[in-house]
DNA sequence: TTGCTGACCGACG
DNA sequence: CCGTCGGCCAGCA
């Protein structure tokens, strides 16, 4: 059924795998795919999500730094950090504290396929 | 159909 | 330290 044979549908199963509270990062979803290079298109995956139906929590796919560039396209400046904070996030200059303490591997959880 | 762009990341000068 | 470029895929004019 779910023929998820673009890299797209992949992403967005992950980033829906997301546990509620934790965050990730572009890069990686993309070395997860195996296109540590393409992380761009990951964000390109974000951009289509917002306009898709699916549900897909966007909001906690930041950049590498941790930083919150895409909340533009959730229809608001404040919209993503708002829905970080909700989540037990704390943000500062649009930036997640403890970043790391709130990462969320793909990797590391998904071990298996 | 062709070409450009995009919410990134890492390397180079 | 900072600016620039390459890379990957898909959508849109």
């Amino acid at each position: 059924m779910k023929n998820t044979n673009t890299f797209f549908e992949k992403v967005f199963e992950i980033v829906k795998k997301i546990p509620y509270g934790r965050v990730t990062s572009y890069g990686a979803i993309a070395e997860y795919l195996g296109i540590r290079s393409s992380a761009r298109m990951v964000g390109w995956a974000m951009n289509i999500s917002h306009s898709s139906k699916k549900n897909v929590p966007a909001h906690r796919v930041v950049n590498r730094n941790g930083m919150l560039t895409g909340k533009h396209h959730f229809g608001g400046p404040d919209v993503m950090q708002q829905l970080l904070e909700s989540e037990g996030i704390t943000i500062v200059d649009e930036k997640i504290v403890d970043f790391n303490k709130y990462f969320w591997n793909p990797l590391k959880e998904i071990t298996e396929v």
